[in-house]
RNA sequence: GCCGGCGUAGCUCACUUGGUUAGAGCGACGGUCUCAUAAUCCGUAGGUAGCAGGUUCGAGUCCUGCCGCCGGCACCA
């Protein structure tokens, strides 16, 4: 039977980082874990998503075409999954021709069946950008350049999304199973139950994209076009569907709510479950590039191996849930579970084996009590493993080792060893036995998580089949050998001291520098010193003197302020421009400035916006912040006294 | 603001439907063994289960209120 899963596929404008690593290890090792099982085969699709407006201008920058650019870009991908020791099958990028054609290929499916239509679409447009901008109201200044935006209709192409309301609740009614953990499950209830909006699947504004088959240039729009790449990779295999979509909870609703309408909508079958794990969080914070706190897995797989990297972040984090990275935690960890505890374990079996009967795994049984233990382990790893749980089913293996280590103890065999008697020598053979039988098991369960150090293991125990080919069925006890002969013993885990965090940070350091400069290329064409965000954050061109004059900044002093009922975010104020009354201004702000901070508080207005109705109050203005990705607003303000009224320019 | 979740030892978490002195791993401390990677093993310390009430013979477990944190939506950006 097969399986066919995928990670989700990455957007190519930033390198991959601790958490893209993370989705996509957690791919590697479901796919080790059902070939175990048995499936066969087992499919695993990674790529990269690379069209959009925002792409197609860094490129430009570049002074590359499009294509040139994201090849580049999807290479990094490639080799950083090489080097994390990636088994893939597929890596689909949304800029190859079978992906094209799979999307004008449902497109048509579903247009067949009346669930795409032409209408005009109405959103902020930003003229300076020459962009759309999304989730923004119109007339509200655009998020990338500040500059206000216009209201602007065009004609695009819609996907009824609005249908679909009551079959997904459907789906998700019938088939539990469809989005995991359930708490995001439930949070796809409501938010399907609010009713759903029809969805613009077309753009005209952008070029690199995948034109629709259409009048027209129409190009398509970022969802449809990326989540169809899962079925674009594997069109003439027939895999279709995928078992399991793994993705990080970022990106949920795409794959839970416009996925599965999509592909009703061309009556083709659906995946059979969304599994939305959570975030890796540094030392508690969010990973982002603006607070600079990103990690790279590159550093840490140089200094403690992929194998490490791997099984800290599935060991210490419930999967499903956010956790958190530390260097730190990760050598704690490493010492702790990985060098004392795995690695000790067959370091030591192995080399008594060799110290007592000559590298020669003895003939015996085994303890009832261990074969008991190892019964058990399997069964409760498999039920955690099934259900995606593995932090609890390497617990469970951990506490098998430990149950090892302490029948080694018990039975003390270097006291065996120096007794010739037959029942002490029998005895001994029974501990060796169980303990390298143990190892095997050890080995084998730990192969999907630890691939390299699984094997390594099972290579010193003189084992000759590949480990990629066991089965859960080779797991029972007794299947090692007897007779046969072990390898010679090396540190698995070597153990490794603090000075490691320090070469990983330095790394670390080197390993931003290098994926600046190859993400960068765009700087060097543009302009001397800018960054790609900033080129972008400036709008990508320069603006006269006249286009910066159009915009009236005035020195504000806030009289009232009070916030506004039933939103978190709005605060209600009569800010005193030097007009005769004063401005009634809705602002954004109130999560980091209560109220009454904000009282007599100078700050700079955009005093010529168009007013615009927030929570039925009319806005005439806008207050002027730093506003930090994912972060909260932080107001403009004078180092000095300035009176109201005064004009900024 | 609406909906949902969480708050248990220094850290990460467990405790099936309410039932004896609330457990584990890591970390800390003490001891032990010598096969082993200053590893293993044994032991010790450490918890008013967020706070306050209530139901009950009995509550970490059920109910209410409050505090704090998180997620989704709204709203905002």
């Amino acid at each position: 039977m097969k399986y066919y899963l995928t990670t989700p596929i990455y957007y190519v404008n930033a390198a991959p980082h601790l958490g893209t690593a993370y989705s996509t290890f957690a791919a590697d090792l479901i796919k080790r874990f059902k070939k175990m099982e048995g499936y066969d085969p087992v499919v695993l699709t990674t790529g990269s998503d690379e069209h959009s407006l925002k792409v197609e201008r860094a490129a430009q920058a570049a002074d590359v075409n499009p294509l040139a650019y994201t090849t580049k870009m999807a290479a990094e991908f490639i080799s950083q999954w090489a080097k994390l020791g990636i088994d893939y099958d597929h890596f689909i990028r949304t800029s190859d021709p079978k992906h094209h054609e799979t999307v004008r290929w449902l497109f048509e499916r579903c247009k067949k069946n009346g669930y795409i239509y032409k209408g005009s679409y109405t959103g902020a447009y930003c003229v300076s950008d020459e962009a759309y901008v999304n989730d923004v109201n119109p007339g509200d200044p655009c998020p990338t350049c500040g500059n206000p935006t216009e209201t602007v209709t065009e004609e695009n192409y819609f996907f009824k999304l609005s249908a679909f309301q009551k079959p997904l609740l459907e789906l998700y009614e019938k088939s539990p199973e469809f989005v995991k953990p359930d708490h995001r499950r439930n949070e796809m209830i409501a938010f399907v139950q609010q009713g759903l909006n029809d969805l613009s699947i077309t753009r005209t504004n952008i070029q690199w994209g995948i034109p629709a088959p259409v009048e027209g240039h129409h190009v398509f729009y970022v969802w449809f076009d990326a989540l169809i790449s899962y079925m674009s990779a594997v069109k003439d295999d027939d895999l279709w569907p995928a078992d399991l979509h793994l993705i990080g909870k970022d990106i949920l609703r795409f794959h839970a709510v416009y996925w599965p309408a999509f592909l009703m909508a061309a009556d083709l079958p659906l995946p059979k479950k969304i599994f939305a794990h959570g975030w890796i969080l540094h030392e508690d914070n969010k990973m982002s590039k603006s607070r600079g706190n990103v990690v790279r897995p590159g550093p840490i797989v140089d200094v403690v191996g992929a194998d490490a990297l791997r099984y800290f972040l599935l060991r210490e984090i419930t999967f499903g849930q956010d956790g958190s990275f530390s260097y730190d935690a990760l050598i704690q960890r490493y010492n702790a579970d990985l060098a004392n505890g795995l690695g000790n374990l067959a370091s030591r079996t192995l080399t008594m084996i060799h110290q007592y009967r000559n590298g020669v795994i003895p003939d015996s049984p085994g303890s009832s009590d261990i074969a008991e233990a190892a019964r058990r382990t399997t069964e409760i790893t498999m039920d955690a493993f099934c259900e995606f749980n593995f932090s609890r089913g390497l617990e469970t293996l951990w506490s098998f080792i430990s149950v090892i280590d302490k029948f080694i103890v018990e039975r003390a065999p270097w006291k065996l060893g120096k007794d010739t008697s037959d029942f002490a020598q029998k005895m001994l053979d029974e501990v060796l036995y169980s303990a390298a039988e143990a190892l095997r098991i050890l080995s084998a369960w730990t192969h999907p998580v630890m691939p390299n150090s699984a094997r390594n293991i099972w290579i010193q125990l003189g084992m000759t089949a590949p480990i990629e080919s066991v089965t859960f069925a080779d797991l029972h006890w007794g299947k090692l050998p007897a007779g046969q002969k072990i390898g010679s013993v090396a540190a698995v885990f070597p153990r490794v001291d603090a000075s490691a965090i320090v070469k990983m940070e330095n790394l670390e350091v080197q390993e931003k520098a290098r994926q600046a400069e190859l993400f960068g290329a765009a700087k060097a064409a543009v302009s001397s010193a800018v960054t790609p965000e900033a080129s972008a954050a400036a709008g990508g061109e320069k603006i006269s003197i006249d286009d910066f004059v159009k915009v009236e900044l005035r020195v504000g002093q806030v009289v009232s302020a009070e916030r506004v009922k039933g939103a978190d975010k709005l605060l209600h104020m009569k800010v005193d421009i030097g007009e005769e009354q004063p401005r009634t201004i809705v602002a954004g702000i109130a999560e980091s400035y209560p109220a009454e901070a904000m009282l007599g508080r100078k700050v700079v207005i955009v005093a010529n916006l168009a007013p615009r109705k927030l929570r039925g109050i009319e806005s005439n203005g806008m207050i002027v912040a730093a506003s930090l990705e994912g972060g909260k607003p932080v107001l403009a303000g004078f180092l000095e006294d300035v009176p109201v009224g005064a004009r900024l320019k």
